[in-house]
DNA sequence: GAGCTTGCTTGATGAGCGTCAATGCAGATC
DNA sequence: GATCTGCATTGACGCTCATCAAGCAAGCTC
């Protein structure tokens, strides 16, 4: 199973002043094309937790990279429901729904002080075509948020409540672990409630899902801190789910 | 509401002898360049009911544009459940989630005989450099489809049944009257069955719901062929959930 | 035309999760 | 330290939708 939730968790290009490259732009630029680069990258701005780095309906001009902290994207019907459509994490891509219509189609929101990079959409989009492996990259992002999508909506439409706070849980285990951080040991950084619109499930349900996992011995909870003790057995129960692992 | 599901519904360019160029394909191409164009298009393929156009895991090579005919595209999972992620009618792209990772990430099944048109990828991205609007228009094909993603997870997660399938079938009347067919009168191609699947929904709760609107004089059914006699009370019914439409 | 298959409808029943409500806990504020 | 506020937990109950099952209609094959 692929990490196909970080763009490219894998490649550490260590350069400059913005560690966004080290992130998520692509390797095998060489210095010219990443001094072009450098150029068009804005200098990272700071949100405070609960602040807004987009909302739904404003003109789309950058796409945005997390540098540090934590976002959700979510998008809301008129009468007030919200469904929340991911968590972002450093090196995590945002935006990208706003190319179609030059405007955004969901809200970002940090849910603890972070940090984010700035790339101006048509500025990447001229340079892409200089450097052909950067647009390659950029089709390659797009694309995986497309796969990760469809995960969630087999999660969401294929399953049972267990299932999906299992493999919530998995998600974020991988994508940590992929960064550096402790695997089975973490903080949660967004409510129940939240988890809650992420997985399609009330924030009652999603208490109650908790506590049976700890009853059974397979997590610990003490509020938002979450440790796996027996993360195979998470894994037997989205076992079958086979996409279910990669949404985010 | 926009329909962000057809890619380029309201642009229609005549010329030679693949119609495709009419239905997903920018304009704002010279002769010259339309010539570079026609040199990709592969000519178009046929493919009878029920065959695979691509299947999951096969590797990526091209897009597919359905021409004409319906396909259905579909993650499964390991233990068989499958989870339908849309379905696709003339003009609309199939194969996006494969550049990711260079392999399929979908099933992509015939619902009818249907006629597609091949775009090799790697061409029509070197083709994209050397034509600014040809790239930027993949962009917003590939942005379009998040946001249709996105509307699908909110109808998943936040809606019930009888939301879920008005939504569906004002989107499919949408879609449809945008092509020129009308918009109160058509055939479903798929079946209760696949319906539920996209909709996260049992057949039976697609059956049962269908004749829930019939009873109330909203809708005519007739097998696969369905009027819509009050689409207004439809609207009404997912009034409020505003990405819904778009869902497809 | 008989008999089969496939897909749809409809009913009965129950599980799973949502809803409502009470309580608990922790950090913030003063 | 006392109070407030937001979030989480837990229980009781009910609704929606899944499940199981029967029957029907239309389209096959022979």
């Amino acid at each position: 199973m692929n990490d196909l939730s970080s763009p490219l968790h894998s490649l550490k290009v260590t350069c400059s002043n913005c560690s966004l490259r080290e992130l998520c732009l692509p390797v095998g630029l060489n210095r010219d094309e990443m001094a072009q680069l450098d150029a068009v990258i804005r200098q990272s701005r700071r949100f405070k937790r609960g602040e807004y780095l987009f909302r739904s309906g404003e003109g789309f001009r950058s796409l945005y990279a997390v540098r540090t902290g934590y976002f959700k994207t979510c998008v809301s019907s008129q009468d007030g429901r919200e469904q929340v459509t991911g968590f972002h994490m450093s090196g995590e891509l945002m935006g990208l729904d706003g190319i179609s219509s030059n405007t955004h189609g969901c809200d970002a929101i940090a849910l603890e002080d972070s940090e984010v990079c700035e790339l101006p959409f048509s500025r990447m989009e001229s340079l892409g075509r200089d450097i052909p492996s950067l647009q390659h990259h950029f089709f390659r992002l797009m694309s995986r948020e497309i796969v990760r999508d469809q995960s969630v909506m087999l999660l969401l439409g294929n399953m049972k409540a267990e299932e999906r706070l299992a493999a919530f849980l998995l998600n974020l285990s991988q994508r940590l672990a992929s960064r550096g951080f402790a695997a089975n040991d973490f903080i949660l950084r967004m409510s129940r409630e939240e988890i809650g619109s992420f997985l399609g499930l009330k924030l009652e349900t999603v208490s109650r899902t908790l506590s049976k996992f700890q009853q059974q011995g397979w997590i610990l909870v003490d509020h938002k801190h979450i440790q796996l003790v027996r993360p195979e057995e998470l894994k037997a129960l989205v076992a079958g789910c086979s996409q279910a692992n990669s949404a985010g």
